[in-house]
DNA sequence: TCGATATTTCAGAAAAGCCTGAAAGTTCGA
DNA sequence: TCGAACTTTCAGGCTTTTCTGAAATATCGA
C-alpha cells in the first residue's frame, strides 16, 4: 500500500509539471492525476487533502477539467457533495482535447491568417509577395491540420491509428501481468 | 508598404501569443514571426528596432529558434554580423519541433510509466489493480504517439498525411490569386 | 596579438500567471 | 421558506517565468 501512495504521489508530481507543455495549469493537471490514481470518484475535501491545496483552487482546477471533458461531476442523492471522477476512456479524452485545442487556438488563427493573405494580396513588391507566400504555406498546414482534427472528432480516425486496437491491447497486458 | 507592415505586426503579436500554447516565450514565437515576415535574413540590430526589445533577448530567442532548427544563423564574411534567417521549409520545422517534444516530454514520460507499472504490478488490491491499468492505457497511447513521431521522424509520415501536396498547392494558389 | 565590433551571459527587475482564503452564492432536506 | 452543508468566485499575495542591460566573451581584420 506504501508503493501505491509513492507511485501516486510521482505520478502526481510529474503529470503536474508536464501540464505547463500543454498549456495546463500545474493545478489543474495534478487533480486530473490524482483522480487518474483514484478507483472511486473522490469529493472535493478528500483532493484537497491528499494534494494540499487549497478548497477554490480545487474548484477551479475542476471546473476546467469539465470544461476539457476530462472529469464528470456526479452528484450524491441526499447530499450536497459533489464526487469528481475521471474520464478514462483515452479515446473520448483525446477527442475532448483536440476539440478544445482547435476552437481556442487554430478557428482564430485560421480566420486571421486568410485575412492578412487577402490583404497581402492588394500590395505590390517582393516583400510583401514573400510574406504573403509564407502565410499561404502556414495557412494551409493549419487547415490541414483542422480538417485532420475534424476527421479524427467524427471518429474516422481512430481506425485509421489503431488507437483502440492499441489501448485494449495494453489492458489485457497489465491484466496479465498483475496475475490473479 | 503601410498595409505589409500593418500585417506584420498583427502576425508577430498573434503569433507571439500563440507560442504559449505550445511552451515557446512570446519573445522568442514574435522573433520567429518576424524572421517569417522578412524576405532577407536579418542582423540583430533590425531586430531590435523593429521588434522594440533588447539585444540580450534577441540572442536567447535565436539561441532557442536555432535549438529547435527553426532559425538558421549566417555568417557574412568581412563581417563580424550574423544574419538571422528563418526556416520557410514547413516540413523541416515541423519535423524538428515533433523531435525535440520527443525528447523533452515523451521518452521521459514513458519510462517511468514503464516503471511504475512494474511497480504496481507487485502490489495487491483493488486501487492499486484500477491505477495499474490506467497508467497501462496512458503508456500504451504514449507509446503510440511516439511511434507515430519516429515515423513521421523518417519521413514516412509526409505522403501519408499529404502534406507536401497540400503545402505546394497553398503556394500555387497564393501565387495565383496575387496576379502580375 | 591587438583593437574594434558583435554576441552571449546572467543577476536582478518586471511581468505574468497561479493559488489562497474569505465572502457570496447555491442546493438540499425539513 | 429556512438553515445547514457545500461550492464557486475573485481580489490580493506569491511564485514562476521572462526580459533587460551591462559586463564578459568571442570573432575578425590588420
Amino acid at each position: 500500500m506504501g508503493r501505491t501512495a509513492d507511485v501516486r504521489r510521482d505520478f502526481v508530481e510529474l503529470w503536474g509539471s508536464l501540464g505547463g507543455y500543454w498549456g495546463i495549469p500545474p493545478a489543474t493537471a495534478r487533480v486530473y492525476a490524482w483522480l487518474l490514481s483514484q478507483a472511486e470518484p473522490c469529493g472535493a475535501e478528500a483532493i484537497v487533502e491528499g494534494l494540499g491545496m487549497s478548497r477554490g483552487a480545487v474548484s477551479m482546477a475542476a471546473r476546467e477539467l469539465r470544461d476539457w471533458g476530462l472529469v464528470h461531476v456526479e452528484r450524491v442523492p441526499g447530499s450536497r457533495q459533489a464526487l469528481y471522477r475521471a474520464e478514462t476512456d483515452l479515446e473520448v479524452a483525446i477527442r475532448n482535447i483536440v476539440r478544445t485545442r482547435k476552437r481556442r487556438e487554430w478557428d482564430p488563427l485560421l480566420a486571421r491568417l486568410r485575412a492578412w493573405i487577402e490583404e497581402l494580396a492588394r500590395e505590390r513588391g517582393a516583400e510583401a509577395e514573400t510574406f504573403r507566400e509564407r502565410l499561404g504555406a502556414i495557412e494551409a498546414l493549419v487547415g490541414m491540420a483542422d480538417s485532420m482534427a475534424d476527421s479524427f472528432l467524427k471518429g474516422g480516425m481512430v481506425q485509421k491509428l489503431g488507437l483502440k486496437v492499441l489501448v485494449a491491447s495494453a489492458r489485457r497486458q497489465g491484466r496479465r501481468r498483475s496475475g490473479p
